[in-house]
RNA sequence: AGGCGCGUAGCUCAGUUGGUUAGAGCGCUUCCUUGACAUGGAAGAGGUCACCAGUUCGAAUCUGGUCGUGCCUACCA
């Protein structure tokens, strides 16, 4: 083996050969366990979100299917219908042309074409990440199968009457031509005007102090042009006379009413408000209520249309607020305009100003499927992890508007819906079933619906459309309900209440047992990863290490504003003036479950990383290290258990607690817990002390055969199931040194990803070995202490006096002498029953017993004086604090005895090494 | 405006139902190339647990409030 290990030389082809020998697949007769993976958006790339949550599913899948449980993994991939469809328009305006001109077929083919083609990055990547999803099963939603589930989901729902056609407002966005649910408009402030105007009122009417015309406030003046009213509130003392009149509209040419209605706050602004109910979804509302004209004023371009004044028809938007703002000034309508703060609505893909719009749209009637999905959380049959997002859940579901699902997008599941001439609808798969089901005459004419659904409705079926419904299929029946969703908090709403509504709805299932929440990975810094702040990391990037220069060009590539790339360049050769090491993915990996508590966001640490690669370093050593003593001449079991020493017993114990460990917290999703315990496990026990007291066996001639072996097999055996312990969070590394280390115990299997998981036996956990190696520990850690302390060199072997012991400490150290003299560095251990004759000494103390460490050419007495007043010191305030806890009346009643008496005990134990230590002090004194 | 989080070492984070001297990694200081590993070993330094009040024998932990900070939802034209 190597010296360093070398993640890049090893990772692909493990890989490449699991998944050609078929170990992802679900395989043995156990309960089964299935996680059905998010699907990503086919032509996406992985980023670090991505590589965060594969990590976790993979670690529950390997841990689960070694487990024995029949194990299924179900990767897919999304259609994604805004996102697809407009990365290929960007593309065919490069070329010249665009998808109007293509016209739907073509342009369809198109997407295909781009979807073969980038399809495969996102899958090469999740295997890069060493995901064990079975690839056999692969699906994408706009595969046969799952648009057969599609089609049959919708017909039902609009049979049973729950999808319905309807004209409302609804968010359109003028650049993708297509109406967008609620969940996909993004409001932020941005910067407005507030602009006041006068509508002249009619027939001589008057406001309350005597203005012949009332004064609206409005963010959005160009909705004039549709405006049906203006509202006051009914109880507004200045304005309720006015009720019923009219006013002039001005440069339109036409009179509207004034109108109340409590909708109206009669303390913001004027109190009066403009009514645009074809473009305003409260106005909408008011609209309703008073059976208003609805005007809708603006083409799906977002232009003036034939509704407006003729001098607007045909100007954007936009244009058209500022010609009219021009207009109502030099009309003298213009009161005045103040700056304001406002939310705008944007689309989340396109970024455009979104319009509420008047169009006909499918939507489903979400109450009757909300009920169950409520109860089904409020039951316990799902449960959230963490808790407290079901409240989340709840509140959402319990305010829940009917969704709007038709798409006016090319991309995506067309609605199986067809028109007469009379625009009569019918819902079948095809035509000719449609012609069918409805006994249609074979002259009446149908044309499709030209609309697609909205991409969550695929997804929504996800659990159950992959497994094979709506036929009957052995995999349905054997992995579903799933058992755990991982997932963000981000599309709660968008993709799991809908999963949950729908599943319920078509299985009578639920679709998942246990919905895991992740957070968000943010950079170091705890800022949100994006490109414009040029802090994106990739986590092949992570993993394969990437030079300085690739670096800044992959964040400053196609920056929209220039002197953003100039700040970010410098940012990142400052941040990563060596560009970014290569760490492997078992590293990567590692830092994701590092980081993974509940409830938090996780700011991904680039130290933490280097750690986490050092770690992987360490365990290839210490498995050279176990391979140089077992290779030549391969350990055997012992046959009796007295052959092993106390500390191979010891480690076997610890991994026992370390396992139980790693148990319990995969089973409450803690993988932060989980990698810690492996992680101190394997460094800080078998790494730190285990391999360092095995030497002093193998290394004495005058060790018996069986004990050597023993402790080889100790070292072995410890080893492979260290690894067996942390394959699902580092399936690489475990793998590569499982190979060698499994023959050497005569273990057959082909690889270490179908062996079993380690199983807990209580009956090899020893608290008295446990508390003997402690022993030996704190004396080896005493001594050490006074070679730091005092400047001892390392590579100088010392005498040590012993005195004061128990009986108990001179059973441990006839037990571990050899310990103690290797690695104390001990040239000599002397028991000495009166530590009155001890000579001139540094001391420390492990509990009772005095540890010497003479001074006599080694240690100048005043840095020993001080050492030992700095420790008397520490106890005089240890002391302090206990007796003025135990002097305290209430303590003593009120706190559980044992807490009482474990501070009791303190109290002795710290007076008696104060008095020891003060012993010593004088002693030295004396010299 | 409501709702949910967060605030612990220089940095990134743990800290179970209140109960030893509040932990880890990175960074820092000193020493060490000894036969697994310098991506290493040994020994250290470093925290008024944001602040205030309360409950309690006892609070990083529970309650209320304040400040700071992040997110989500709904929004006033």
């Amino acid at each position: 083996m190597d010296k360093t290990y070398d993640p890049h030389a090893i990772e692909t082809a493990i890989y490449q050969r699991w998944e050609k020998q078929g170990y992802f697949a679900p395989q043995g007769d156990g309960a089964s366990y299935c996680i059905m993976i998010p699907p990503p958006n086919v032509t996406g790339s992985l980023h670090m979100g991505h590589g965060f949550q594969e990590t976790i599913m993979d670690a529950l899948i390997r841990y689960h299917r070694m487990q024995g449980r029949k194990t299924l993994w179900q990767v897919g991939t999304d259609h994604a219908g805004i996102a697809t469809q407009m990365v290929v328009e960007r593309q065919l305006l490069g070329q010249g042309t665009n998808r109007k001109e293509l016209g739907r077929e073509k342009f369809v083919e198109k997407v295909w074409e781009w979807k073969e083609e980038s399809g495969s990055n996102i899958t090469r990547q999740l295997r890069r990440m060493g995901a064990s999803m079975d690839w056999t099963r692969e699906r994408f939603t706009m595969d046969p199968g799952l648009s057969k589930a599609v089609e049959e989901v919708f017909i039902r729902l609009y049979d049973d009457g729950l999808i319905y056609r309807g004209n409302r407002l609804v968010n359109w966005d003028c650049k993708l031509h297509t109406a967008i649910s609620d969940l996909e408009v993004v409001s932020e402030e941005e910067n407005g005007s507030f602009w006041y105007f006068r509508y002249p009122l009619l027939n001589g009417a008057t406001t309350a102090d005597g203005k012949p015309y009332i004064t609206i406030a409005t963010t959005r003046p160009e909705t004039l042009l549709g405006d049906s009213a203006v509202a006051v509130h009914p109880d507004d003392d200045r304005f309720k006379h006015l009720i019923g009149q009219q006013v002039e509209l001005p440069l339109c040419n036409r009179s509207i009413p004034i109108i109340a209605d409590t909708y109206v706050d009669p303390a913001f602004g004027t109190g009066c408000v403009k009514i645009t109910p074809a473009h305003d979804f409260n106005d909408y509302e008011v609209g309703q209520r008073h059976k208003l004209p609805m005007i809708n004023i603006l083409t799906k371009d977002g232009v003036i249309n034939e509704n407006g004044p003729i001098a607007y028809q045909g100007m954007d938007r936009f244009d058209c607020r500022k010609q009219l703002v021009r207009d109502m000034e030099s009309a003298g309508l213009l009161e005045k305009v103040e700056d304001h703060k406002l939310k705008v609505p944007r689309g989340d893909r396109t970024g455009v100003v979104i319009e509420p719009y008047l169009t006909q749209q499918w939507y489903v009637a979400v109450a009757e499927l909300a009920g169950p999905a409520i109860a089904a959380v409020e039951n316990g049959s799902i449960e959230f992890v963490p808790k407290n997002w079901e409240n989340t859940y709840f509140s959402w579901m319990r305010d829940l508007q009917d969704w709007c699902i038709s798409r006016q997008l090319w991309w995506g599941h067309r609605i199986p819906a067809w028109y007469d001439l009379d625009g009569k609808i019918y819902v079948a798969p095809t035509e000719e079933a449609a012609r069918k089901k409805y006994q249609l005459a074979a002259d009446v004419v149908l044309t499709q619906d030209e609309d697609v659904l909205d991409t969550w409705f695929s997804s929504a079926l996800w659990t159950f459309s992959t497994l094979g419904w709506p036929e009957d299929t052995e995999e349905l029946r054997t992995f579903h309900p799933t058992d755990v969703l991982v997932t963000g908090f981000d599309i709660i709403f968008f993709w799991v209440a809908r999963m949950i509504m729908m599943t319920l709805r078509f299985t009578g299932e639920v679709p998942f047992k246990k919905v895991y929440i992740h957070g968000l990975v943010r950079d170091g810094e705890g800022q949100k990863m994006s490109k414009s702040k040029g802090n994106i990391l990739d986590p092949i990037d992570l993993i394969d290490g990437i030079d300085l220069e690739s670096l800044v060009s992959k964040r400053t590539d196609s920056m929209m504003q220039p002197q953003l790339a100039s700040k970010i360049e410098k940012a990142t050769r400052k941040q990563f003036p060596d560009g970014i090491a290569a760490h492997g993915t078992d590293a990567l990996r590692y830092t994701y479950y590092s980081l993974a508590s509940t409830g938090r966001d996780i700011n991904f640490d680039m130290g933490r990383m280097e750690g986490y690669r050092n770690f992987c370093n360490k365990i290839w050593n210490a498995a050279r290290y176990v391979f140089m003593n077992t290779e030549e001449l391969a350990p055997t079991q012992p046959t009796d258990k007295s052959h092993y020493s106390s500390a191979d017993l010891w480690i076997q114990s610890r991994f026992q607690l370390a396992l139980q460990k790693v148990n319990e917290n995969i089973a409450v999703f803690r993988f932060d817990l989980v990698s810690q315990a492996v992680y101190d496990f394997f460094w800080n026990e078998y790494c730190d002390w285990y391999l360092e007291l095995s030497k002093p066996i193998l290394w004495d001639a005058n060790a018996n055969e069986e004990q050597k072996n023993a402790t080889r097999y100790t070292l072995l055996s410890v080893l492979e199931q260290s690894l067996r312990l942390a394959h699902p969070l580092m399936p690489f590394l475990t793998e590569e040194i499982w190979q060698k280390a499994a023959p050497l115990l005569g273990i057959t299997g082909d690889t270490i990803m179908l062996q079993p998981y380690p199983q807990t036996d209580d009956s090899i956990i020893s608290p008295a070995v446990d508390a003997e190696i402690e022993w030996v520990k704190s004396v080896i850690l005493a001594i050490r202490n006074i070679r730091g302390e005092l400047n001892v060199s390392p590579a100088k072997t010392i005498p040590v006096l012993l005195s004061k012991g128990s009986a108990k400490d001179q059973t441990h150290l006839q037990a571990n002498r050899q310990y103690l003299v290797k690695l104390a560095k001990l040239e000599s251990i002397t028991w000495f029953d009166d530590s009155a004759l001890a000579p001139p000494a540094s001391m420390q103390l492990a509990g009772e017993m005095e540890i010497r460490v003479p001074l006599a050419g080694l240690i100048d007495v005043k840095a020993e004086q001080a050492r030992l007043g700095k420790e008397i010191e520490k106890l005089q305030g240890e002391i302090t604090r206990v007796n003025t806890q135990l002097s305290n009346e209430r303590f003593v009643a009120n706190a559980p005895p044992a807490v009482v008496a474990k501070e009791r005990e303190r109290l002795a134990a710290n007076e008696a090494s104060l008095l020891q230590l003060n012993e010593q002090l004088v002693k030295l004194g004396s010299l």
